[in-house]
DNA sequence: TAATTGACTTCGC
DNA sequence: GGCGAAGCCAATT
């Protein structure tokens, strides 16, 4: 499939466990930017498994408006490490993932 | 094919 | 800093 979905799908794949993508980046990463919209809805579907949708969330580094009633998004974050601030991603910036700046990238 | 929706984003008040 | 309105893109009906 070589459709945006696929791209998004693949993109938040990618993602690696301890870090967090924004909808906004996932869309410009699958080559759409400004679809946030677009992804929020392909995330909604959530076909395959194998897609952390947990891991992507608002720009502003919130989880998003759904995730569960009591924040089931924030649990599966949290259990990888990250540090939720209520609906709020304390270390946003420093957990959000971004093409080449994967897992063993210190402050160098 | 056209219109509506939706897990968003950004500007303005 | 919080609330409201407009815009963008893809999927669904």
């Amino acid at each position: 499939m070589t459709t945006f979905t696929a791209r998004v799908l693949a993109t938040v794949r990618r993602i690696p466990p301890g870090r967090v993508a924004t909808y906004g980046d996932v869309a410009e990463l699958a080559g759409r930017p400004g679809a946030a919209r677009a992804v929020g809805n392909i995330m909604r579907e959530c076909g395959a498994r194998d897609v952390p949708c947990h891991r992507v969330v608002a720009a502003a580094g919130r989880l998003g408006g759904y995730g569960g009633a009591g924040g089931l998004k924030r649990s599966l974050l949290q259990a990888e490490g990250v540090v939720v601030r209520g609906t709020q991603i304390k270390d946003f910036a420093r957990r959000r993932w971004l093409p080449g700046r994967t897992f063993g990238r210190r402050g160098t």
